[in-house]
DNA sequence: CAGTGGTCTAGACCACACG
DNA sequence: GTGTGGTCTAGACCACTGA
């Protein structure tokens, strides 16, 4: 029996609310790791579209709930190792990661050399057509990607040769390790986003996906600026918090807080 | 002339990349406040359905750069003030706003009044069936809604008494004005969220529609929790950031950061 | 090869704003 | 009423995985 005008009958807006629940109960139900019933047959059951279904599906692949896999299906997945930690302090995911006993990994690293054009010697500090080192990587954990890093650095602070041997994935520990540099500290600023369709591909999430995203200058303290990153976490798999203090507002108001940055 | 292969002539997977960069630019091209063709149209002039042209323009609406009114149209929207904060200190939206001035207003109050059921005595360490207070209540900035947050606190801290005179939307104001309760800090949780159906309707997006998420813990200084917190708010029109400095690793890793929260 | 998720289409109806 | 954005459908093709 078709409907041919679905809206009309039934509910009236909340059909996406009462298949996110009734999904919601479905993914309870199925033991970890078990696949789900592929997509149109999902859809026929739940009496939606498959594109209803897949929009009210995306939620929950968010939270870690749910992982898809193209040519392989959708499966159930279980309780997961958060990666939680406060922001005061910089670390790697390396090291926030130890903390917990988890085992992380480093895939796909891609690394560029390209000289500074005008906004990003503009960023970094640097003269024009300073030779510039881009490292992008996937971080693995739980058997997963859930995390995309992307640095940019001048490179003398990062050769080649510092990435050959010994680089786990973390630009941060490696530059730790220089007795040269002496770092003091990162303006992070924290952002939302939607995952583009390059970032969806690395993460195998959907485009369009909910991200948390760090843009971080790391500073030395020197003041030069040594590093430009951008941080994109898989939300599900870390819990990022800060620990906030009371200020006296009445003193806020007239002596700001932040100086200028970037 | 209708195309009913349209994935097989020309490009392969990037006719969603080739839509955004055009939208950028009509966006570009279309002075601040000024209307852009109805979705069948620029569906048409784009040779694109209308679920991807949607699909495209969720990000530009997450960014800020356009909005849309159903039943208007969509809209260019001009350059926008950013409320840019460190989250050192805890602040209200008012009292950044101030700082850059920035008008707000609230919008939309709704105050309820539950007992606390298991999970919100466990979360406000108070008794079972205390009387509690939900405050939700959305704040207009830049003549939109920006955010949307809902405090949950013990009625102790703050009748409807207190609600009924002068309440701007900032519960933390508020609480500040008691002479009686000494606020030490905030633990404040960061996530990243797609937007309900109920706060899409609330914030005018769409459902989906990424958002940065602030999950707090307001402490007094004897220790006990006061308010419990989601703020929900637009990317694009708030920037966030953190001084991170750089911890001795090797003292990090035996000695944790952070101790038990929540 | 079959079966899965990923993308896209064309068209319908609903909810809303405005004259 | 007219026209806008918001939701949903049915069906097609693509890209990938694994037998």
């Amino acid at each position: 029996m078709k409907k041919v005008q679905p809206q009309s009958e039934g509910e009236p807006q909340r059909l996406f609310q009462r298949l996110q629940n009734e999904l919601a109960q479905l993914i309870a139900e199925t033991p970890a790791g078990e696949r789900l019933p592929s997509e149109p047959e999902l859809a026929r059951k739940l009496g939606v579209s498959r594109a209803t279904l897949r929009e009210a599906m995306r939620a929950f692949e968010g939270q870690g709930l749910i992982r898809r896999r193209q040519g392989v299906g959708t499966f159930v997945v279980g309780q997961t190792n958060v990666i939680e930690t406060g922001l005061e302090l910089l670390e790697s995911i390396e090291t926030m990661a130890e903390r917990i006993q988890l085992k992380v990994s480093m895939g796909d690293l891609q690394i560029g050399h390209l000289k500074a054009d005008e906004s990003r010697s503009t960023i970094l500090q640097v003269p024009s057509d300073s030779p510039l080192v881009q490292i992008s990587r996937v971080i693995h954990a739980e058997n997963r990607p859930v995390a995309y890093l992307v640095d940019l650095l001048p490179e003398e602070f990062l050769s080649s040769k510092d990435l050959e041997v010994g680089f786990t994935g973390s630009v941060l520990d490696q530059l730790l390790r220089r007795q040269d540099i002496q770092l003091s500290e990162s303006v992070t600023n924290i952002r939302a986003v939607a995952a583009s369709p390059e970032i969806a591909h690395a993460l195998q999430i959907q485009r369009g996906d909910v991200l948390l995203l760090f843009i971080a200058e790391l500073y030395s303290k020197e003041g030069r600026m040594v590093d430009y990153s951008h941080s994109y976490f898989l939300p599900g798999y870390f819990r990022f918090h800060v620990v906030r203090s009371i200020g006296l507002s009445k003193v806020a108001s007239w002596m700001p807080i932040e100086p200028e940055r970037r």
